[in-house]
DNA sequence: GAATCAATTTAGGCATGGCTAAACTTGTCG
DNA sequence: CGACAAGTTTAGCCATGCCTAAATTGATTC
């Protein structure tokens, strides 16, 4: 590797890290623990106590990183982990609107693809698909200034029964739970409503105006994010 | 790395070991130098031989290799080869006609992205461009299977003066030259004839049906590959 | 305050793929 | 044949990023 971009570049490696970070540090941007970190990335915590010595080390410092009580990320670590999430995002929307995947198969390509596209191929994307704010899945997809949208949204498993929800967003990680959302209709901007009849282990829901409930595993339910229905709660100003 | 595709994967220094023994093989499938490879990938030479022995020695293997004599590409290393440069004619189609890229900037992207793309995306880019045969430069792509289209061309260096021809393909490496070639209108397709003006060190050409005479750099004219212009000769039959 | 346990870090290794410096082949020329 | 130069390979080192096994630390709990 001759000349790159010179000043702290990224590995694929590194990238992993920072999302990960990103991810399981919250909207509220907790310390995240090496353990957790291990978890998510498929590697053993000695592997992870040894990059976040190094990415604490660097200048600039891509993570804040405090022996035995975590780590987070500095400046320099979030704006990357921020713009990988960005390509992630809209490699999903590209790949679905125009190239024909289906909704469970984008995430495997563009986990792959979203470390090596450059700024031009980020922003012609972005042009083509008309600046799109959330991605097949729901999530909102970060600005290019590295601002980051935000949105208020609830677990199904933990919404209240009874009252009118809309999916935000699901998880994008198993293909097999998508398929099988995408056959109840399942997916993002659909209304429903937790049935009174719902015991701990599953939840029995009504979709959209229709009257027959469906039960779903919490398996299912877990990668399932509501917001409130419009209209469904008086907005308090 | 968990479980890839297991057997024989290829890393993004072994593509690149392998297209460039492609290259530099040609046609007649010539035995390669380690200098010549070490030079091409702007390596060491000694690197160059570490990895050689290590491509000999897979199973199953990726060149056929003999100390001191150079190195050939086996049927595996082929194939991989062959692959990777379809991506990469197959994305600088793609992203000259569906990204507005320009024809200078697509090499450069599509080099990094080669590696990465899967079967499935090289599939939907190949339907989505109705299955091209050449790239933006005039070079064929390999097709799926793995068969090589072929076409005997010149270098516009060795074209005899005064026999009209047709601009097939440039070389996509320099950018600048690039720039400069579309600015005179030398791009594939268009035919030219060398004019008897021509000194040594530069060609003096006629570009299309014009007549004004058109001085081009030995650099420049070093890039252009070229083929007798329809009709201008006999097909000897 | 000490024992204990889980989380975390250190120590030491492995594979990949570069590098330099030093040896060794090969082919050519006298 | 023999010597030399160019080309090539070996030997030994570095950085990255993963691993296992063995300390170590922090947070209880008595």
């Amino acid at each position: 590797m001759a000349s790159k971009t010179a000043l702290s570049s990224t590995s694929e490696a590194v990238d992993d890290y920072l999302k990960a970070i990103l991810e399981l540090s919250g909207p509220e941007e907790k310390r995240v623990t090496s353990n957790a970190l291990a978890e998510h990335l498929g590697v053993r915590a000695a592997s992870v106590t040894g990059m976040l010595q190094k990415l604490a080390s660097q200048r600039p410092s891509f993570v804040k990183y405090e022996k035995h009580h975590g780590v987070r990320l500095a400046e320099a670590g979030k704006r990357r982990a921020l713009e990988v999430l960005r390509h992630h995002r809209l490699l999903e929307r590209f790949l679905h609107e125009f190239l024909g995947y289906s909704w469970d198969e984008v995430h495997e390509e563009a986990e792959r693809l979203e470390h090596f596209i450059s700024e031009r191929l980020e922003d012609r994307i972005a042009a083509k698909l008309g600046d799109p704010e959330v991605d097949p899945h729901g999530h909102l997809i970060p600005e290019r200034s590295g601002a980051v949208p935000f949105r208020k949204e609830f677990p199904l498993l933990k919404w209240v029964c009874g009252v009118p929800a809309v999916i935000s967003s699901v998880s994008d990680r198993d293909p097999s739970a998508l398929r099988e959302m995408q056959r109840l209709g399942l997916v993002p901007g659909v209304s429903l409503v937790i049935d009174p009849g719902t015991r701990n282990a599953s939840l029995v829901i009504r979709i959209g105006g229709e009257s027959d409930p469906v039960r779903l595993s919490q398996r299912l339910a877990g990668e399932i994010s509501v917001i409130a229905s419009p209209g469904s709660l008086p907005d308090s100003q």
